[in-house]
DNA sequence: GTGAAAGCGCTAACAC
DNA sequence: GTGTTAGCGCTTTCAC
C-alpha cells in the first residue's frame, strides 16, 4: 500500500464539496438523520461512494464522545483462552449480539504483562464499554476500567461492587447438583478436581461439592485443584491417583479438565464411566467428543455470551439492566456417569 | 459506574494547569520528549498522577494521525479459530511480539456477516496496520483494507499484489515431503485428506501431494476435502472409506483434521499408524495429544506469528521489510506414520 | 431543510 | 526549555 493513501483519505470538507452542500448535511447524512432533502440526500450519496468515504474514527469520537466501539477483554494467557471451547462459546455469543448491534466489538488478550497496555486503551476513551470474560481474584485493574466505562462480567467478579453488572450461573448449586447426582448413583468415595481457588466459579463448584458431601454425611475422598486446564486435570487427577485413594466417583469442575483425567485414568488401567464414575462441568465441545461421552452440568456459555452483549448495549442505550443476571443449569446425562 | 465520570476524565488541559505549565510541556512529558526541565518534568508527573491522567486516544490519534494499535483480522467463523490451536500458535506470537512494542493489538473477527463492518473500522483509521490470519479467495473486502493501512497476511495471499506482506512456509514443499515419507516407508496406496480449495494452504499442499505422487508414478487413492476442521476430516476419510478402498496411507493437510481421520478409521475397525498410516500437518497441540502421536509436518506457527507483527511493526516504523517472508518446515516423526 | 461556527483533547510547528 | 498557535476531522447547537 502507499502511505501517502492514508493522507488521502477523503475527508467529510471533500464530500460536502463534491456534493455542494455544507459539513453538516453530509454529517446529518452520514448519521442517519431524516432532516435532509432527498435531492441533497442523493447527492452526498453519490459523493460518498465516488470518493469511497470513510468517517475518521478518531475525529468522530472526539467530537461525539463515542467511540461505538466495546472491548472484550480477556484476561487469561493466550493458551488457555484457545485451548478451553468454553471461551469459543462465549465470544460466539458475545459476537452475535455485538455483531447485530452497530458497534464494533474487539479482543484485547490482557494477560498480565499485557494489563497495563489494555488499561490505557480502555482508559484512554477507545471505547464505549467492556465485557470481561472470566475473572481473576488478582485482576485488579478491571476496577481501574470500570470507573470509566460501564463493565458487564462473565461470572460473578471475586469483589461484587454496588453497581457492577454481570451474568453468571449458580455455581454453588452447579457443584451441588453434580454431585448429588453421583451420590444418588450410590458412590460414595468421591472426589473433586476442582478449578483455580482464585476465580469465583472454581470456588463455588467446589462449594457446592463439599455441601453436598456433608449433606450426605461424608467426607471428600480427595480435592485437587486443575486449575481448569487439561494438563491441570490430569496433574490433579494423577495426585489423587498416588495418594493411594481409587475414588469410585469425580467430579470435574470442567470439561476440559475431564479430558485430562480421562488420560490419566487410562494410563493407571482405570475405564472411565466403568471403574470410575466421571462428571464434567460445562456441557462444552470436549464433552461429547470424549469416550465415553461425558455426563456433565450444561451452562448455556452461549447464551451467557449472548446476555451480557444486550446487556452492555442496554447500558450503553441508557436502558434498564439488571445487575445480576443467573442462568439456570442442569445435568446433562451420557455415559461417563 | 458513574456516567459523570467519563465525561470528568482529566484533560491535558487540568494536568497543565495544576502543574503550573502549558499543554506542549504536559504532552512533551507524556510523549518521553528529554526537553523538559527535571522541576517541570516532576511537577507534571505528580499532577498526572493525581488526576489519574490518561491521554485521550482520540484527540491524540486525531492530531497525530497515528492510533498506535493494529488490528489482527481473522477473517473465519468464531468456531473454526477458535476450534484449530494453529490459530492460538499464530496469536500467541503475534501477541508476544506486539506486547513488547508499544502498540496495542486489538483482534476483530470479520466472519462474512461482520466483514462490512469491520471494513469500515479497518478503513475509518481506527489502526495504524493489520494482521490477516487465514486468508481465503474469497475475502476481498481485505483487498480494500490494504488500500488504506499497511497489511501483513498470515500465508500468501490468493492473489499476490506487488506491494503485500506475507509471511509463510512452503506449502508445496510441505505436501511433496509429507507424502514422498510415506512412500518411502513403502507405502503405495495414498489418499489425502486435503484442505479447503478457497485457501492457498489448501491448493498448495494438495499440489505437493499430487507432485509427489506422479514423480513416483502413482495415482492418488483418493483425495478428498476436508475443510480443515476435525468434523471435515472425519467426513473426508469416511468418503474415501465408503468409496471402497482402504488407502495404506493418508495425508492429512492439517492435524486437527487427522484428529477427525482417527475417529473415522478407529469406527471402521481400522487402528491409525498400524492398519493406515496417518501424516499430519501443522504440528501443532493435537498432534501430541493423539493416540498414536501424530507424525507430521511441522510449521513454526509461533514464529510465524512473531514474523508478521515484526514485519508489520518494520513497515510502520519505516523500516524496510521483506515482502515474502517464507519459514522452514521440516517431518517430524512419531508413531502413527 | 440547511449552513456557520464553536469546540471535542490532543500534537506539532514555531517563536521566544 | 517552554509557551503560543494552528489545526486534525468530525458533531452539534444555533440561526436562518
Amino acid at each position: 500500500m502507499d502511505l501517502t493513501s492514508v493522507r488521502g483519505a477523503a475527508t467529510i470538507e471533500e464530500v460536502a464539496a463534491r456534493a455542494g452542500v455544507s459539513r453538516s448535511t453530509v454529517s446529518r447524512v452520514v448519521n442517519g438523520s431524516t432532516a435532509v432533502s432527498p435531492s441533497a440526500l442523493e447527492a452526498v450519496r453519490r459523493a460518498i461512494d465516488e470518493l469511497q468515504y470513510v468517517p475518521n474514527r478518531a475525529a468522530r469520537s472526539l467530537a461525539s464522545r463515542q467511540t461505538r466501539a466495546i472491548a472484550l477483554v480477556i484476561p487469561e494467557q493466550t493458551d488457555r483462552f484457545f485451548g478451553d471451547p468454553f471461551f469459543a462459546s462465549i465470544v460466539a455469543g458475545i459476537g452475535e449480539v455485538i455483531g447485530e448491534s452497530d458497534y464494533i466489538m474487539n479482543m484485547l488478550i490482557a494477560s498480565d504483562d499485557a494489563s497495563a497496555k489494555a488499561l490505557g486503551y480502555l482508559r484512554g476513551g477507545s471505547v464505549d464499554g467492556a465485557i470481561v470474560a472470566s475473572h481473576h481474584t488478582s485482576d485488579t485493574f478491571l476496577d481501574r476500567v470500570a470507573d470509566v466505562v460501564p463493565v458487564v462480567y462473565g461470572g460473578r467478579p471475586a469483589r461484587v461492587r454496588a453497581d457492577d453488572y454481570y451474568v453468571d450461573v449458580d455455581n454453588v448449586e452447579g457443584g451441588r447438583v453434580a454431585t448429588a447426582y453421583l451420590l444418588a448413583r450410590g458412590h460414595r468415595r468421591v472426589a473433586t478436581v476442582s478449578g483455580p481457588s482464585d476465580m469465583p466459579a472454581g470456588i463455588d463448584r467446589l462449594h457446592g461439592f463439599r455441601n453436598a458431601m456433608a449433606e450426605a454425611g461424608l467426607e471428600p475422598a480427595a480435592v485437587e485443584n486443575g486449575d481448569f486446564t487439561e494438563m491441570g486435570g490430569a496433574l490433579a487427577m494423577n495426585r489423587i491417583l498416588s495418594s493411594g485413594v481409587t475414588p469410585e466417583a469425580v467430579f470435574v469442575a470442567s470439561d476440559l479438565m475431564a479430558r485430562g483425567v480421562y488420560t490419566v485414568l487410562r494410563d493407571k488401567g482405570l475405564e472411565p464411566g466403568r471403574d470410575v464414575a466421571v462428571m464434567g462441568f460445562d456441557d462444552s465441545a470436549v464433552s461429547t467428543a470424549l469416550t465415553p461421552s461425558l455426563t456433565t452440568v450444561r451452562q448455556p456459555s452461549l447464551t451467557q455470551g449472548r446476555h451480557m452483549a444486550s446487556v452492555l448495549l442496554d447500558i450503553l442505550a441508557g436502558r434498564p439492566a439488571a445487575h445480576a443476571t443467573i442462568l439456570p443449569i442442569e445435568v446433562v446425562e451420557r455415559d461417563s456417569a
